[in-house]
DNA sequence: AAGGTCCCCAACCGCCTTTGC
DNA sequence: AGCAAAGGCGGTTGGGGACCT
C-alpha cells in the first residue's frame, strides 16, 4: 500500500498555468489570504491540487518576488549558505527576500555549480576538485563541514562568517545571518523591514489592453511596462540602459518581471478582474506589501 | 529556412515534517 | 501515543526558447 495521494487526481488539470488559471488564484488570495490550500482549487474554481495552487503562488505569482537573475552578492550568498547548508534550499531561500527556493535550487543547478566547477571547486563539498574527487560518496552526501583554512577563495572572501549549525528555526547565527544581510548595503536596497505600502492612488494602471496571444501568463511581452500610462509623480525605474531588462544589481522592490501578474489582474474589465483591483488597497493586500502575517493572513517568507 | 541540440526553469512527484484530533 | 491530513521540501522532468549547423 502506497501512500495516498495529496489530493484527488481525477480530472485534475496539470501542466503549465494559463493566465485564466492566474487571475483567479490571484484573485482568490487577494480577497481571502493564504489559508488551507487543499480547499483553494475548489473555491477559486480551480481544476488544480493545491499543492499545484501553493506552488504557484509561492514560486511566480507572490507580487513580492524578485526575478531577474541572481546579483553577485546574491550568488555568493547562496554559495556561502549551501557551503554551510547543503541542499536546503528553503532555508537558503529564506536568507535572500524575494528569492524562492525553486529559484536558487534551478540557479544553483544551471549556473553556480558550472561556474564552481570552472573554478575547480567542487559544487557538492566546496573544496578543490582535485582532493574532493577523493572523498568516498558517503561524505559528498553529508553537509560540507566548512574548514576556513582549506577553503577555496570564494569561501574564504565569505560573506557569511559564522558557521551555521545544525539549523534550529532562529538560532542566534541565523539571527547573524539576517542581521548581516540585512545590514549590508549591496543587497538591493531591499529590506522586508522597510517595504513600503503603497497608496491606492500609486497602484499602477495599464493603458487599454494589448491584445493578448499568449495563453500562459510566462510569456508577456518584454515591452509590457511600455503598456502602463500612469505613474505616481515622483516614480523612478530602476536606470538601466535602454531597455527594461534590469541589472539584477538595480532590482527595487519589483521588477519589471514582477508586474507580469498584474497584468492578469487588469487587462480585462470583468467583474472578478474588479474584485481584485478593489482588494488592492485592502488590508489582506497591505499584508502582502508589508510582508507580515496579520491574522488569516500569513506570509509565506515569514 | 529547417532541423538538431542545448539550456533554462516551471511544475510535478514523492517523501518528510508538522499539526490537530 | 498514535494516526491522518495538510503543508513543506528537495529531486527530477519535460516543454519550449535560444543557439548552432
Amino acid at each position: 500500500m502506497g501512500r495516498q495521494p495529496c489530493c484527488e487526481k481525477v480530472g485534475l488539470k496539470k501542466g503549465p498555468w494559463t493566465a485564466e488559471e492566474d487571475k483567479k488564484l490571484i484573485s482568490f488570495i487577494l480577497t481571502n489570504g493564504q489559508c488551507c490550500w487543499r480547499a483553494v482549487p475548489k473555491l477559486a474554481g480551480l481544476s488544480r491540487c493545491g499543492k499545484s495552487c501553493r506552488l504557484r503562488w509561492t514560486n511566480y505569482l507572490r507580487p513580492d518576488l524578485k526575478r531577474g537573475l541572481l546579483s553577485e552578492y546574491e550568488e555568493q550568498m547562496v554559495i556561502d549558505l549551501h557551503a554551510q547548508l547543503g541542499n536546503r534550499w528553503s532555508k537558503i531561500a529564506s536568507h535572500l527576500p524575494g528569492r524562492t527556493d525553486n529559484e536558487i535550487k534551478n540557479h544553483w543547478n544551471t549556473h553556480i555549480k558550472k561556474k564552481l566547477r570552472k573554478m575547480g571547486i567542487d559544487p557538492l563539498t566546496h573544496k578543490p576538485l582535485s582532493t574532493a574527487e577523493e572523498q568516498p560518496k558517503e561524505q559528498k552526501k553529508q553537509v560540507p563541514k566548512v574548514d576556513k583554512s582549506k577553503q577555496p577563495e570564494t569561501s574564504s572572501q565569505s560573506t557569511i562568517t559564522k558557521a551555521k549549525e545544525e539549523d534550529t528555526s532562529m538560532t542566534s547565527s541565523s539571527f547573524d545571518l539576517i542581521d548581516m544581510t540585512m545590514n549590508n548595503e549591496n543587497i538591493d536596497g531591499f529590506c522586508t523591514d522597510e517595504v513600503p505600502l503603497i497608496e491606492p492612488h500609486e497602484i499602477l494602471i495599464p493603458g487599454p489592453a494589448a491584445p493578448s496571444t499568449s495563453s500562459s501568463s510566462t510569456t508577456h511581452s518584454p515591452n509590457f511596462l511600455q503598456q502602463f500610462h500612469y505613474f505616481p509623480a515622483d516614480f523612478e525605474w530602476p536606470s538601466d540602459n535602454n531597455t527594461n531588462k534590469t541589472d539584477s544589481n538595480n532590482l527595487s522592490l519589483w521588477d519589471t518581471d514582477d508586474f507580469s501578474g498584474w497584468d492578469l489582474l487588469i487587462n480585462d474589465d470583468d467583474s472578478d478582474t474588479k474584485l481584485a483591483l478593489d482588494s488592492l488597497s485592502s488590508p489582506p493586500f497591505q499584508c502582502l506589501r508589508m510582508g507580515f502575517d496579520q491574522d488569516s493572513w500569513t506570509y509565506p517568507l515569514s
